[in-house]
DNA sequence: GCAAGGTC
């Protein structure tokens, strides 16, 4: 037997390094430990076996990622460059300020150690953070020998296994991870920078309307924030608050039948479902009444199983808790890490939903036998002869680091839970439960039955053992009872009616619905979809009702809409994600490179992003029909971003750029200011300015990019040429003579490039553009001589303030007048309906809800609601006295023979009886299905 | 003042 070696463990929160430690270490409960320089992560002493090699284990653990990932600190100042430069500025990977006890840990450790075994979560993320304890351990002790524990499960056996069969980490998947982490950075800096900089201050972002009342304008820590992950779950919201605008309500028709017995009623639907053609559903109905006996001719018997739920993962709490509680999935995830934290339940944040096959199910349920409410049913369920037990099913997803969520302690309810936490606990406690059960047996019956040619079904259902659902008391499965009926049996209906409804738009995202298109999308991790859902809040981009839905403020409509109309889905939806989940795979598998995966999607990022800027006009004309602009976005131009020249040599933290002043005058500006004003002034004749790659070679420090100047021939003296690459680093003797002679754009006229320009008191105020041009005797909008400012033809008009664009546009053409939503309580826009059936028929749509009433009903009845607006419902009682006495209601039939069979009453649902004539040509001589127009 | 991903 070898000397033992000292091995430094590490895994990726201190739960896991306690259970690794337990797991080694004996078994037993009690595993020594000392506390370590981060109040977290203790460290766990005990010796071990690996692979004949004595050892001396040290199991500590980080909080996460150790590392973050920032720009060099000459970028990280919002104005100190131009944000397109982001997507090349040098990155730097650090530990920082809170971690630094962590790495001290480490590395107190790991100089005294001979082997480093990384025992970090089974993912890309684990992987990534293995690469830095790596970092930080080898640069104390670069002979550590590093070996990976890979497992699936913190079970004894995944654990030994492990450890026994430790690898080397691999870098495919850490790169994968920087590859992402990078991205998000430049992606996500560049653009926040960008349309921070140009709305926040251009525009009064009243937000007063929304549930987080804010006053944005003004409001610096207002940040219009942009991100991968943020961008397209707000345009989840968006595309579905789109969809219920531009819906157009179509009216559509059916048929239903009722029929009592003894033992109860049926309501028979239609088999067709519905049809949108009045004319050709009404003609089929008459057929129906007129010759009305029910024809059974489908029995059909079978037994159904309703299944218990998959073993519960994060996504799926967060689902249920939204429905069953209503609470949010950032306050589930705040519960349940509580939860988890007091040791009343598993790791709450995984996507494993199955249970590894040595589980030891049976002591989870043991457990709860006690309980007051569901203790009996755990005790029925470890009860052989009960049958209740059943093996949970399989999920197919894994993070092959953490189990399904299960209860992992007994309560009964704790003092200082509050209602929530009595809830989760109890949903996590019957969700277990329920999928160690049977499934809930019912008999089903599903009858079929014939009226003149015409299909209608019923269901019925019986339930024959609840089992699961004994305890899942949040899922139901109703009982229906219909009557019996037997093959061929034949029967009247007590009701055949013709009913009217209209199509819906869908309802407003819930929060359920938004981390399912999440889930799907791949849009974050379990982890963190309930931050993304909360930074739309928090950065006033949506709203959430008290039925937890989503809706869109204005501010975030507008710059979903901003970017749609630039034509670029990829910056709102999904898209760009997958493609960055698709290429990050690549890498963690080693058929790409990090370098060339980055440079390739980074590219096409900058691309977009130059575009976007390029065209940002898109999303200010977004911005104007929601906002007034702000009068303070002109004194903002000097925000502008140009071209760098140089490094402003008086703050040492910003760029200097060229700029055009609104005046038309050319300046070289820091663009630290307020807090930084030094400032270039260049000649007021100047035309053009293009900064270009060439680099001084007299000035310093460098570099001071050359600029291309063009001047007005007219405003030089003669004998300088009109083009001149020049310097403004102060070598320039030309450019130094023409601001002389010219004089500049400034108030000061003193000024001139070079140090003099440094230092000078505050810039010029805006009313520098009308003195300039005054002393040029120019007007300030268009330059021309001859007219003043105010007097210009081509000043600019600020934009009136237009209505919000809605993309119902087919209905556009009313909205006039309004009444409130008695549903909402918002205002409800008069439409005129554009569909086929309707045209020209007048509706009011709510703004803020679906509510929805054709304005010919308003007085019929107090509803108005969406479904099965109560217009025209026509009904028929085959067995009311007139059906037995053969007449048809009111009137006489006109000279009809032989139709009237049934002698149905159609009652308008406006009390209207409907005349005796034809419903397709309006003939009284014959009924539909006799008219002459038939099949036309 | 910016992202998203870990975790306490």
């Amino acid at each position: 037997m070898s000397r033992p070696i000292r091995v430094l463990n590490v895994a990726e929160k201190p739960s896991v390094a306690k259970s690794v430690a337990t797991i080694l270490s004996g078994g037993t409960n009690f595993c020594p430990s000392r506390l370590s320089h981060s109040q977290y992560n203790r460290i766990f002493e005990f010796h071990y076996t690996i692979r004949n090699q004595p050892c001396e284990m040290l199991v500590t653990s980080v909080t996460g990622h150790l590392m973050e990932i920032d720009f060099d600190d000459r970028y990280r100042k919002w104005n100190s460059c131009d944000p397109a430069i982001l997507y090349e500025a040098p990155v730097k990977k650090f530990v920082p300020q809170d971690k630094l006890n962590v790495k001290k840990t480490l590395q107190d450790e790991a100089k005294h150690c001979q082997w480093l075994v990384l025992w970090l979560d089974c993912d890309q993320e684990g992987e990534n953070i293995a690469f830095e304890v790596v970092d930080v351990c080898c640069a104390v002790n670069p002979r550590l020998d590093v070996w990976r524990a890979r497992f699936s499960a913190l079970t004894s056996r995944d654990v030994y296994q492990a450890v026994q069969n430790l690898v080397r980490p691999n870098k495919w998947l850490a790169d994968a991870v920087d590859v992402r982490q990078e991205s998000d950075l430049r992606v996500g800096a560049s653009f926040t920078r960008f349309q921070t900089q140009l709305l926040t201050n251009a525009y009064l972002i009243n937000l007063n309307n929304s549930a987080n009342a804010h006053q944005a304008e003004g409001d610096r820590n207002h940040v219009l924030s942009y991100g991968p992950c943020q961008f397209p779950t707000l345009g989840f919201v968006v595309e579905r608050y789109w969809e219920i605008q531009a819906h157009e309500p179509e009216e559509f028709w059916t048929i239903n039948c009722s029929h009592t017995a003894e033992e109860g009623t049926a309501t028979f639907s239609w088999m067709r479902g519905h049809m949108f053609d009045y004319s050709c559903a009404v003609m089929i109905y008459e057929m129906c009444v007129e010759e009305p006996t029910a024809t059974v001719i489908k029995v059909l018997d079978q037994q159904k199983l309703k299944n218990p739920p998959f073993p519960l993962n994060t996504v799926e709490l967060n689902k249920r808790a939204s429905w069953y509680f209503r609470m949010s999935s950032e306050h589930t995830m705040k519960v349940a890490e509580d939860l988890y934290q007091s040791g009343f339940i598993s790791y709450p944040r995984t996507e494993t939903d199955s249970f590894a096959g040595n589980t030891d199910l049976h002591a989870i349920v043991q457990e709860q036998q006690e309980h007051p409410v569901w203790g009996s049913y755990a005790q029925r369920l470890l009860d052989p002869e009960a049958g209740l037990w059943k093996n949970p099913r399989i999920g197919t997803h894994s993070d092959n680091a953490h189990p399904p969520i299960y209860p992992t302690k007994f309560s009964a309810g704790e003092s200082r839970w509050t209602q929530d936490h009595h809830r989760l606990y109890e949903l996590v406690v019957r969700h277990f439960l329920a999928c160690v059960s049977q499934p809930a047996i019912g008999a089903e019956t599903k009858i079929e039955i014939d009226i003149a040619g015409e299909l209608f079904s019923v269901s019925g259902r019986t339930i024959i053992a609840k089992n699961y659902l004994d305890v899942y008391r949040f899922e139901s499965w109703g009982n229906s009872t219909i009557p019996k009926y037997t093959f061929g049996q034949q029967f009247v209906p007590t009701t055949l009616t013709l009913d009217s409804g209209v199509t819906r738009p869908p309802p407003l995202l819930s929060e359920a619905d938004l981390i399912n298109c999440m889930d799907k999308a791949g849009i974050g991790t379990d982890a963190t979809m309930h931050d993304h859902i909360k930074k739309l809040l928090d950065r006033l981009y949506a709203t959430k009702d008290a039925n937890t839905r989503f809706a869109p403020t204005k501010l975030g409509e507008a710059l979903v809409m901003g970017y749609d109309d630039m034509g670029y889905e990829e910056l709102w939806k999904p898209s760009q994600r997958s493609r960055m989940e698709s290429e990050t795979k690549e890498v963690s598998v080693g058929r790409k490179s990090k370098s060339e995966v980055l440079a390739s999607y980074l590219q096409d990022m900058k691309a977009y992003f130059l575009d976007a800027r390029l065209n940002q006009v898109k999303l200010k004309e977004a911005m104007d029909i929601f906002f007034e602009r702000s009068n303070r976005s002109a004194g903002d131009d000097h925000r502008a971003v140009g071209d760098t020249v140089r490094r402003c040599g008086v703050c040492n933290d910003s760029d200097m750029v060229l700029k055009r002043r609104p005046d038309g005058n050319f300046m070289v500006g820091c663009l630290g200011f307020p807090q930084c004003r030094n400032v270039v002034w260049l000649p007021g004749s100047i035309s053009e300015a293009t900064v270009t790659t060439q680099v001084c070679n007299s000035c310093s420090p460098g570099p001071v990019y050359m600029i291309q100047f063009k001047f007005r021939m007219l405003e030089i003296p003669p004998g300088y040429n009109v083009n001149h690459l020049g310097c403004i680093g102060g070598c320039d003797e030309i450019l130094r003579h023409l601001t002389e002679i010219c004089g500049t754009g400034s108030r000061n006229p003193s000024s001139v490039p070079v140090s003099s320009a440094r230092g000078r008191g505050p810039r010029a105020p805006s009313s520098n553009a009308q003195q300039t041009s005054t002393r040029q005797g120019a007007c300030i909008h268009c330059r021309q001589t001859g007219h003043s400012s105010s007097d210009c033809p081509s000043q600019v008009v600020q934009p009136q303030r237009a209505q919000p664009r809605r993309r119902n546009t087919q209905n556009e053409n009313a909205g006039e007048a309004s009444i409130p939503c008695t549903t909402c309580g918002e205002s409800c826009v008069l439409r005129t309906a554009n569909t086929d059936n309707n045209r020209g028929r007048k509706f009011y749509s709510c703004q803020g809800c679906n509510f929805f009433v054709w304005e010919d009903s308003m007085n019929d009845s107090a509803g108005g609601n969406t479904q099965g607006a109560n217009r025209g419902r026509l009904t028929s009682n085959p067995r009311s006295s007139s059906a037995r006495r053969g007449g048809r209601g009111r009137g006489s039939r006109g000279g009809r023979q032989g139709a009237n069979t049934t002698g149905a009453t159609f009652v308008s649902a406006t009390g209207d009886p409907l005349s005796n004539r034809c419903f397709s040509c309006g003939d009284p001589s014959h009924f539909a299905n006799a008219c002459p127009n038939r099949g036309r």
